[in-house]
DNA sequence: CGCCGCCGTAAAAAAGGTGTAAATGCGCGC
DNA sequence: GCGCGCATTTACACCTTTTTTACGGCGGCG
């Protein structure tokens, strides 16, 4: 699933700092769209559905205290406000028109972006996106979940087993010698207990397969070891 | 919806800062409940429910970016920072622990208070109509009022009851390790104490599950954490 | 066939984790 | 100071998981 870049506006006359923190921002994963006019920067604003607007206060072609209130006419976006202004005053009625936060100029790359981030954070409330699952047969495991599904029946697996799943999904379709799967499941020191390892697989079938004699799935390597497939092929 | 008086929880030694930003805050129509340990705030911040909390980052009694990072594992509670510190690492260790703004010693009454007002602005704006509110079985948590009901009687929850509850609300699903537990609700030094989360976990079933003794929400995965699910599955 | 290595299942014993109640101690409001 | 609510701690019975043991089947090979 692909993450989705967050998107800002960036309302600013001088060059050079527009260059700053476009790049600051892109270090950091957003897309930014430049202006360098108030009246462009409302349409962009409007346009360009922006999760982040920073706003220079002085701009040449009007008062930026007019845009905040225009915007927050029909916006609740983050706004950020840059200004040389350290006068309280100024900053007084920015964060009153509706600014989120004031930076006086010069600033540091990090406190704008930890700013950033302090902003976003409360934007973004839910949305935490499903995690990896892997499927096979009527079997459904959420590796992010920790849960593991056969049909729409929640099955319970003991740390061990689900340890062993995981193993045979992270290597699906390869075979994994027994002694591996020792290591990996109980640690170097039971590298030959061999027992653990049948009567483990004996209860992941047991549980995941539709019919434990004949695995579809948890399939047995003689004298090898064992492997897991995804598309039961009989 | 009647306007009720918001309520702040100022955290902070110096008696001076104290009275000078309490006056400010009442002049504006809010309560104020002062402390001067970070230990008290943390309980002040579960059990008043505050719309706002004010924190001086150099406390005696402890580190200010533990509250933070503490607080956020179950509060969305705006939280201002006074420091003396104007080093830009402080800012942003702050603002990414959770702080919504950081202002520098010495500030003024009015930056402050439009800061603030900003703070508020931005949760109302948001907490309107939000679907701050967790349902599972007949249980209603209501995030940010506090509340529980079970059915339509409330429940009351102690603070550590509830910041367990909303640590497993705010990981619905996904399981819980014993030790992120302790580290969330506890904090860092209690991470051994594992007998504190057994009893824990007990009263909030007892409290909230139809039959404690047969849990259908908050389950436990032996040996390794709990899980709260919302959906009932036998 | 009879032996043998390898595998699958069941069920015991051992180890370790869990639920609950109840005692203790601490801080706070009255 | 007293009572009360809450956090902490302890104790013990109970349950799950892991480990261990036992037994029977399958298939190759001399």
């Amino acid at each position: 699933m692909a993450e989705q870049q967050p998107v800002a506006v960036l309302v600013e006359d001088e060059r050079q700092i527009r260059r700053f923190v476009r790049t600051a921002l892109e270090a950091e994963g957003w897309t930014v769209h430049e202006t360098d006019t108030l009246r462009q920067g409302l349409i962009d604003a409007a346009t360009r559905k922006p999760d982040l607007i920073i706003l220079d206060l002085g701009m040449p072609d009007g008062d930026g205290m007019e845009f905040l209130h225009d915007l927050r006419g029909w916006s609740s976006v983050p706004v950020i406000v840059l200004s040389a202004r350290v006068g309280e005053q100024d900053k007084i009625g920015a964060l009153d028109a509706g600014a989120d936060d004031y930076l006086t100029k010069p600033f540091g790359v990090g406190e704008l972006l930890a700013r950033v981030r302090a902003a976003s954070r409360r934007r973004r409330d839910m949305g935490a996106g499903m995690g990896s699952i892997f499927e096979f047969g009527d079997v459904r495991v959420d590796l992010s979940l920790r849960t593991v599904h056969k049909g729409d029946v929640p099955i319970h697996l003991t740390p061990i087993e689900y340890r062993l799943l995981s193993l045979l999904i992270a290597n699906s379709g390869k075979v994994l010698i027994h002694r591996q799967i020792l290591r990996e499941v109980w640690g170097p020191s039971h590298t030959d207990d061999g027992h653990y390892v049948r009567v483990y697989m004996g209860h992941l079938r047991q549980k995941l397969e539709r019919d434990p004699a004949q695995p579809k799935h948890i399939l047995t390597e003689t004298a090898v070891g064992y492997r897991l497939v995804q598309t039961a092929r009989d």
